[in-house]
DNA sequence: GTCGCTTTTGCTCACAACTAGCATAAGGCT
DNA sequence: AGCCTTATGCTAGTTGTGAGCAAAAGCGAC
């Protein structure tokens, strides 16, 4: 009772911000995320995750935790094929091979900051799908209303994964199978990746976005000091919509996640003070959770 | 570039109540989790999940999530073990192979409801651990009290990973590494199991003690009817600690997690109506939160 | 130099949520 | 009838959060 012959692969979601962008790093074209099998000298399976991405982009890796875990059908042997999603964070400073991607080149719906929705246009095509059959009619409709924010409810940024499979089901996006799959003009806008990789940076966007909220993770995203505002802007790329200024600041003084460096940062209106992380909450509440608002402004 | 061969073993954390207690299903002496090798036959590393436990134990599962994956060196091959954690939740109903573990046998210092902390000799040789090294000494006993809610901090529930962790490495477990262990006497109370399944418990246990408080779970381990004592009952058995009763009442009742079914239950005081879970809740907000609270009681 | 624009920052109010306690209802038991 | 137990209703006090007003402090245009 040994079991299959299986290989075992790594598969990284590394994200920085570049510009202000929310990117996550690939190779080639179309896109891929760096990847590699496990191999006898790696230590364990985040060691695995540092070493493929370092050697495919030149690049080390700060935070790193375990994503998921899902098997498929390997076609070029006959085993198969688990693969295991770390989610990464760094800084984009350093130059390295491979490319910058914007989350909301892939995802354009997923960005809620300002100027109306640009799920509209989605949404008739959703609505449609669910009333086209007519056994689940309403259960898909309640999907797309929830994972959507629809009829009065809200937007919920961490339900990337959710929107991603139940466009995935409506044939919305270019890697749909075949038999469910629309017309190109009618595709959700957002590029495709590799294989299933665009799903595995769905689950990233997911649970980074769910992360921020209770965890002091966007300063692995930061550079040493930031003005509040730069921190602000930040938080509101990666959950994809605006918060409401004063209480952000509220909320960052409060739990003194920040310490002044006494210097300042010329913005072009009244001059901000400059920030750095405060390292020590990572020790002291490495575990006991820190609120960020994900809160809408205006 | 084909990598290092592997196998692939699914892992069952399955827990229900069994008598008011919370219980995971294990197999023999030591006690062990069920397990098996991804098969060819299998079709996804849930489904493979589900039919190892069915075959080992007869017992049809439910619920069931992903937990963690991790890899270490295969004793009885030349390769590497993966190993692929899920969390299953049932109830005891139906009998089958194998038995039920108690948690606060395996985790006596979990469980904080009522009767004073049990731990309170354990502080004393963490404390005694944390100041055994005089350079990580503050960071130690920072961890220390964190994780234990010390020094007026709150006792957190779903901390029971960091603390198994934190007792491993003071040797306060039977399988710590024999350089770290200290004599037996000292041990935490608690029986062990078979290699590292004690700390995948530890795993499942913290998920789902995190997620009670905000998606309706509770409900898997149920009967189809109960009142909301039972209820209460259930969630403090797996939180660990006491709730404020009409607190609790309140959110569930706000909520609508619940809908009466008409007859009562005698109880030893005033009877109690009987409830059954809207299964239509699921639906509604299998995405969308649940509150339950974890706020101590009197 | 003053006015208007921009961005930063301080403060306050209203409301919702939650903690915690009091009080009452409804049964069994002695 | 009186006491114990459990269930259930209600409310006061506190805290947390959403949202707005306003002042401070720089820049550039006129």
């Amino acid at each position: 009772m040994t079991g299959q012959v299986v290989t075992a692969e790594l598969l990284a979601v590394v994200v920085a911000m570049v510009d202000g962008h929310p990117c996550v790093l690939t190779l080639g074209t179309p896109p891929r995320l760096p990847a590699g099998p496990l191999l006898p000298s790696h230590r364990s399976l985040q060691a695995a995750t540092r070493a493929w991405v370092e050697e495919q982009t030149g690049r080390r890796l700060g935070y790193l935790e375990q994503l998921y875990t899902f098997a498929d059908l390997d076609r070029e042997s006959v085993g198969r094929r688990i693969s295991i999603s770390y989610l990464g964070l760094t800084t984009s400073g350093e130059s390295g091979i491979g490319g910058w991607a914007g989350w909301y080149d892939l995802f354009a719906w997923e960005d809620h900051r300002g100027h109306a929705a640009p799920t509209d246009p989605l949404i008739g095509r959703l609505r449609a799908w669910a009333n086209s059959d007519a056994d689940c009619r309403d259960e898909r409709a309640q999907r797309v209303a929830i994972d959507f924010g629809l009829d009065g409810r809200a937007w919920q940024p961490e339900l990337t994964l959710q929107r991603y499979e139940l466009l995935y089901e409506a044939g919305l996006v270019a890697e749909a199978p075949d038999e469910w799959r629309r017309p190109d003009a009618e595709l959700a806008p957002g590029g495709r990746m590799l294989g299933d990789h665009r799903r595995a940076l769905a689950t990233g966007i997911a649970r980074l976005r769910a992360k921020i909220g209770y965890r002091p993770v966007v300063f692995e995203l930061m550079p040493p000091t930031f003005t509040l505002r730069q921190l602000q802007d930040c938080v509101e790329a990666l959950s994809g919509h605006a918060v409401h200024t004063q209480n952000f600041r509220r909320l960052v003084e409060q739990q003194a996640l920040v310490e002044e460096t006494g210097s300042l940062l010329e913005t072009g209106g009244r001059p901000a003070r400059l920030y750095r992380f405060r390292r020590q909450v990572l020790a002291e509440r490495h575990v006991a959770g820190t609120k960020l608002p994900t809160v809408r402004a205006h």
